[in-house]
DNA sequence: GACACTCATAACTATCTGGTTATGAGAAAA
DNA sequence: TTTTCTCATAACCAGATAGTTATGAGTGTC
């Protein structure tokens, strides 16, 4: 529940494989590891390492029934990121806005 | 100036010194190699093959004047990321939207 | 020209990582 | 109970990667 460090997402997210296993459950819903494994051109231990991670980074959730186990994508989980980036842009303009204060300046 | 992959731009932002580099030029703005080493815990070189990683996703500019190479955060090029958290949240959303047109009917 | 400075590249190394196969644990089915 | 099914873990391997030192290329300075 508590906000993960944007570390571990970029970390989490930038294997193709397990950004595909993400996108798959953010575009399908939850889904069991074999349904996933199916699909994911990895062995199914490879998958089930790879949702490992996921889970550890937040963005998904397991959900045990049975002998099969359901992952779900978890959609605050990008919150981290988009704050990240925000940030980032937010930086970009205020020196955009210093250079044209700077601009206004030089214009008097 | 055209739109990079988001993995090239997950994988350059998934390695803590490289994600450090770019947030200082964006923070700060344009900087000499030089500078960025002082402050990174690297050597020169290490920084050398980061930025260069950057510049092949599209993340920084270089721009050579005598015999220093100056850096600089590119704006538009987080623009693929936003795009691709937005289109998760849109994704869950309607999965989201689907469940409460699916309750409502339930409800009738 | 000789020297100094700034950065990029080369060559190498240790570690990380993403994949594999083999196997074990737990739950359903027979 | 035995068997089957589903998933996770263990053990291992090959390639990627992030760092290092050494050096070269290009530019300013003396």
């Amino acid at each position: 529940m508590t906000d993960v460090s944007p570390d571990l997402l970029f970390k989490a997210l930038a294997d193709p494989s397990r950004r595909a296993l993400f996108e798959r459950l953010c575009m399908d819903g939850e889904q069991t590891v074999g349904a996933l494994t199916a699909g994911a051109g990895i062995s199914q231990p490879a998958v089930s390492k790879h949702l490992g991670l996921l889970k550890q980074a937040g963005l998904v959730l397991d959900r045990h029934e049975g002998r099969q186990t359901h992952y779900s994508a978890q959609q605050r989980a990008l919150a981290p990121l988009v704050d990240w980036t925000g940030r980032m842009n937010r930086f970009w303009e205020a020196r955009f806005d210093d250079l044209e204060d700077l601009l206004k300046r030089m214009d008097q």
